[in-house]
DNA sequence: ATTTATTTTCAGTAATTTTTGAAACTTCAA
DNA sequence: TTGAAGTTTCAAAAATTACTGAAAATAAAT
């Protein structure tokens, strides 16, 4: 397969990989082409590259960088504006991780605490079944929390040494 | 909180929740009163419980038991079907990692293998790079693979046990 | 200060996804 | 068999989400 025909391929699974974990698919391709673009890229050629308009674009950088996935780039003698991504793919899985984690599983265990105490007598098999869903998710929350917690925190090697230990 | 209000808020979160993984709402919701029903409830008691259609509410009934999440059964003596979630929540996860992993990993998994032999020099940074990155997710995406796939014949005490062992 | 290059915003439009509801189909009891 | 109860399908409508492009804002050069 040639390059050219290769990066279109990557470009274009990689959105269609996006859409199926609620992330848009524009942002999952710039993303994309910024991993396999060797030096940094300016929006113009984003928009070029992925045939996008100028706003569309720039919305999507932003929240990549707000993601933390992608840095904006001053090249000296340059106007324009560069990014470049972050291409250590064990770094971009712990950084998305801290941020849905934050963004989701955080708000997630709060609403569960306010809704594990809910009125009523436990032998009411309807109270007792709804606490005990509640309940449930609550402790399985905790824990992801916990791992993932751990997991942000280490050493790529350490973390992957581990499962391999582990798991094997 | 008032049960009644408990289970609505339970649910609306529950459906918002869903959305952010690429789970339409109305299916989570539809899990979700079924995770909290202590007994086998009917289409039409979905229907009226999240107020919606009976083509939408059969539609994603069929889907969750495509996922292997929800159960038909049938009670004697009744001439309609009845409906009902698996409520170990570790069970629910186990099921959906392994859903996820067969549609979505395992075909990336696949792409990759093609990807990373793409013609060209590899002294050609551009080559390099792409070459680089579809290694590196690859790599990545078969560590995942084979813990997932551990982590889905675990027993459960079993697995969190580990978790809470390896991670303190 | 003024011009020029670049970035950002956002109202309107387009595309996609979800939902409805009625018709077609199936099942079962009499 | 017939028909009443229940289930499924799917074309059209509604709702949601994403995208465009031009105008406004910002920044840099002259």
């Amino acid at each position: 397969m040639k390059l050219i025909e290769a990066k279109q391929q990557f470009i274009s699974s990689w959105g269609a990989f996006g859409t199926h974990w609620g992330i848009n698919r524009t942002m999952a391709q710039i993303h994309a082409l910024l991993l396999i673009s060797p030096d940094p890229i300016t929006q113009d050629d984003i928009m070029e590259g992925l045939n996008i308009s100028r706003g569309n674009t720039n919305m999507n950088i932003r929240e990549l960088i707000n993601w933390g996935l992608v840095d904006r780039v001053i090249l000296p003698g340059e106007r324009k504006e560069f990014f470049i991504a972050e291409k250590d793919i064990w770094k971009v899985v712990r950084q998305i991780v801290k941020e849905r984690k934050k963004r989701e599983l955080d708000p997630m265990l709060k609403l569960l605490d306010q809704l594990e105490d809910v009125e009523g007598d436990k032998r009411d098999k309807n109270v007792k079944t709804f606490v005990d869903t509640i309940s449930g998710i609550k402790r399985l929350g905790l824990q992801a929390d916990k791992t993932l917690d751990i997991m942000i925190k280490a050493e790529e090697n350490w973390f992957v040494n581990n499962l391999i230990k582990i798991f094997k």
